[in-house]
DNA sequence: ATGAAAATTACCCCAAAGGGTAATACAGTT
DNA sequence: AACTGTATTACCCTTTGGGGTAATTTTCAT
């Protein structure tokens, strides 16, 4: 089962069924094809695909959109917009949910292909973008007393939980130097503790 | 100054002004039209644009590559492969830059502004991706012992640097108790101080 | 080579946090 | 009614962490 799965939801059987020989053309395997929201949700929830190509209108409605909603709320896969409505209003709905992708029919092989492959590649790295290491640039640039290097590495370790000793171990330093890096470093962040530090460093990280 | 602006690299000037043309069309700026890595660097660097199309290919370098690494290096702006290579390995490569489109030529006009439009708001969304709020069912799933919801509230404090005496103030409960509870989830998360239960929270948010 | 900034160490003190045991109250379950 | 799990509180004790001052060494730039 090392295969991508991919569910296709389209209304329209000669597109779903061109769609679906591409994608099988390119390696990767369709776990399904439906027309209806209601297959789509069972399908998702019986035989979770890695990614959904979805059309937005099925069937008169707009029902793609309540499909993408219900992707984003209770799977964790991407998706990606197949579509021939490319008006202004219907756009604006679509990127709310976020789609990996939107593709306007008609659409080239090729198009489709490398949306599929940088969808799936974006979204393996997704997961890494949550909690993203520290930067000392980043967090310096907001900063009007500036962190130095050492003292940055010891923030480093008590980010990742160490105590004052492990620290000490670590770097080779006396306890006593720990101490007065990180009571320096507390003034400069504006901290009043270890995990009041961790917090400013959140939010330093994330502030533009 | 609330124009979106667009950097175009492209060293075919027809095809430059082509999606110059469509994209002023549709209420965005051209920033800078450029042929080279250089003039595309130089341009990033005095006059940083909200988005970057990119060729892949310039004057017969892969330069397009290039550029896209330095952009995920140095500035947190969206960049669209625009191109007409779409064999496998150019396609390998473009896609570890992680961009957020990738459009084959020939593109039509709608493809092209809903991927931008999609890549815009994508990229507007993917800071608030970053250190996302704790979620008791996502620790839960990777936990044998299970942190109940009074707890729950409690870590959320923790992880928002509060100390002891806060939260028995904020929760209206005593000293005492709020020890008792951080004791009781120090266990069942495998923490030994806050730091570390901090740093337990977030893998816990991560892991699948 | 002189001075400034950063790194290192020591010492003291007090506040905060962690660990253990025990008891009571209160909910929902069987 | 008895049982279970959670929440609540108290008490005791030990360790860790935070705040202040002071002194020495290293490093780097002027």
């Amino acid at each position: 089962m090392n295969d991508v799965k991919i569910l296709i939801v389209e209304d329209e059987p000669i597109i779903a069924e061109d769609i679906g020989a591409l994608i099988e053309k390119n390696a990767f395997v369709v776990s399904a094809i439906v027309y209806t929201k209601e297959k789509a949700m069972h399908e998702l929830q019986t035989n979770l695909p890695d990614l959904v190509l979805l059309d937005i209108n099925l069937n008169g409605a707009m029902d793609g959109l309540l499909i993408a909603e219900k992707i984003n709320e209770q799977f964790n896969i991407p998706f990606i917009f197949i579509t021939s409505y490319s008006d202004k209003p219907t756009l604006e709905k679509a990127k709310y949910t976020e789609p990996s992708g939107y593709i306007v029919k008609p659409f080239n092989e090729a198009g489709l292909y490398s949306t599929l492959e940088i969808a799936l590649y974006n979204h393996a790295q997704k997961n890494k973008l949550k909690f993203p290491p520290l930067s000392l640039q980043r967090i310096n640039k907001n900063l009007p007393d500036l962190i130095s290097e050492r003292e940055f590495t010891l923030l480093e370790l008590i980010y990742e939980g160490k105590t004052n000793k492990q620290i000490a171990e670590v770097l080779f330093i006396s306890l006593n130097t720990v101490k007065k890096h990180i009571n320096n470093t507390y003034l400069k962040l504006g901290a009043t503790s270890r995990a009041s530090a961790i917090v400013c460093l959140r939010q330093l990280m994330t502030d533009k």
